[in-house]
RNA sequence: GGUGGGGUGGCUGAGCGGUUGAAAGCGCUGGUCUCGAAAACCGGUAGUCGUGUCAAAACGGCUCGUGGGUUCAAAUCCCACCCCCACCGCCA
């Protein structure tokens, strides 16, 4: 969410980053300026009749005054309603607004993406390539079949060697974030509806989440979702700032809609694991924060030995909360295309004022801090890919050097 | 799932319709004393939002788990919910 003051100050500049990602029909914001005005109108008027309330209910009073102060009362009670009814548009034209975006964020959709980086050449293969549900089902790794018996289509099991590389992925992401003071969470992987607001899932990922009907609870489809929480509603002592974290969850996504050749496989499932590095920084450092946090992102993908690309996304490409974003894209050989496999973001106050997450400045003023984000790593798009990018002529899969200790062996299938 | 107890300031804990934003103690902090310290004694000490200002002062709102209600007036009475503790039941 936006601060209302920061759009009746700058409200040119405001408009202007808008029509980087929207259209101008899709916003409006002298409605919510004037619904800002009408609530600080109502606001004042309340708090003085209160105040002459309060004043009158010191001691005990009179008859008279007690026939006055009911009928103050009446009207302290319409002022409120009126009051909260304003409160409540206001509030909801505002959580419609997105975030300001960075300004080096290219204006446009998704063809404005621009890539940034690439590691590595695509591999070249001078045999026919499989691609990566072949390789998984013929080496044993992953079994689609029996998953799909137990829970549906877009679920699958890790046999074998296949669990021992997933689990290998996230032991060698959990020991590179250690080794960066990051510290480790684990946190419940079932939330309520109220912590899903305020990482701002809801409503608009409502039907793309598991909901526990009986409960009101939801599956998370990310642990940002617990990150962003996990500080809400406290003021963080300013010298531990920036707060570095990394949390490991299983991640539930509904992925409703048309499977497409190009998701089959391990490329979007229902269920998969993810480390998600978060940080809660100082305005004057979140920048910093997000360099380190790419920093991070594209080494452990570089230390795999893989071939992708970073890519600044383009406006209209962010999602909604996000100032910036750049993406980490993996190559699949067999599909010929490149996958996101992390996402660093950067939120600016966005999140923190939903959830209000705080910090007091050296004039001991209360500001809010920034929030970032960023995947370090989903494995489900990182494993076909090792799988597609390592396999050799004989079937067999190289094991990426950094991750053959935990499996100890240097190759799948041998 | 059931029964009982409980959630008050940084902490312990009193208050159970009206000068109570809250006793007392601890802690923290300023001072007296002392060469210095301890002890003793005297004083100060909740948060938050807003108006205001270069800052400040000052003023006002809200806050005793959360949200409603009753009342001229609620930490105190009523209702709902959340959380914590104890015991019983259930437990792949």
């Amino acid at each position: 969410m936006l601060d209302i003051k920061l759009i009746r100050e700058n409200k040119a500049q405001v408009e202007q980053s808008f029509l980087k990602r929207l259209n101008k029909k899709d916003f409006d914001l002298d409605t919510v300026i004037n619904l800002d005005d009408n609530r600080r109108h109502l606001l004042l008027q309340v708090e003085k009749l209160l105040a002459q309330r309060n004043k009158a209910s010191k001691t005990k009073p009179d008859a008279k005054t007690i026939k006055e102060m009911k009928a103050l009362g009446e009207e302290i009670k319409n002022l409120e309603e009126q009051l909260k009814k304003v409160e409540a548009d206001l509030l909801a034209k505002l959580s419609t607004l997105p975030n300001i975006l960075a300004d080096d964020v290219p204006a446009g959709g998704k063809e404005n993406n621009q890539i940034i980086k690439t590691f590595k050449k695509p591999p070249h293969f001078d045999f026919e390539p499989k691609n990566h549900v072949e390789l998984a089902t013929n080496l044993g790794l992953i079994d689609y079949q029996r998953a799909t018996k137990m829970s549906g289509s877009g679920f699958w099991a890790y046999t074998g060697d296949g669990a021992l590389l997933e689990w290998a992925l996230l032991n060698y992401f959990i020991d590179f974030h250690r080794k960066h003071g990051y510290q480790f969470i684990i946190p419940p992987f079932l939330l309520n509806e109220k912590s899903a607001y305020i990482s701002g899932h809801l409503p608009k990922f409502k039907d793309d989440l598991y909901w526990i009907e009986k409960d009101g609870l939801c599956l998370n489809a990310t642990s940002e979702m617990m990150l962003g929480n996990y500080h809400a509603e406290e003021i963080l002592p300013a010298e531990k700032l920036p707060l570095k974290y990394f949390a490991y969850s299983t991640c539930f996504r509904r992925e409703a809609g048309a499977y497409r050749a190009e998701e089959r496989g391990m490329v979007r499932g229902h269920e998969f694991n993810k480390i998600e590095m978060f940080h809660f920084a100082k305005p004057a450092e979140s920048w910093d924060s997000f360099a380190e946090l790419l920093k991070y992102a594209e080494e452990l993908v570089a230390g795999l030995d893989l071939h992708f690309n970073t890519v600044q996304l383009a406006a209209a490409d962010c999602s909604a909360a996000m100032a910036k974003t750049v993406d980490l894209e993996v190559w699949i050989p067999s599909m010929k295309i490149y996958k996101e496999v992390s996402s660093v973001s950067n939120a600016l106050e966005y999140q923190a004022r939903r959830g209000n997450v705080r910090f007091k400045d050296k004039d001991g003023r209360n500001q809010f801090v920034h929030t970032l984000n960023a995947s370090g790593l989903a494995t489900s798009r990182i494993f076909p890919a090792i799988l597609e990018q390592n396999q050799q002529k004989d079937g067999t899969v190289k094991v990426p050097k950094v991750l053959q200790k935990y499996l100890g062996k240097k190759f799948l299938g041998k």
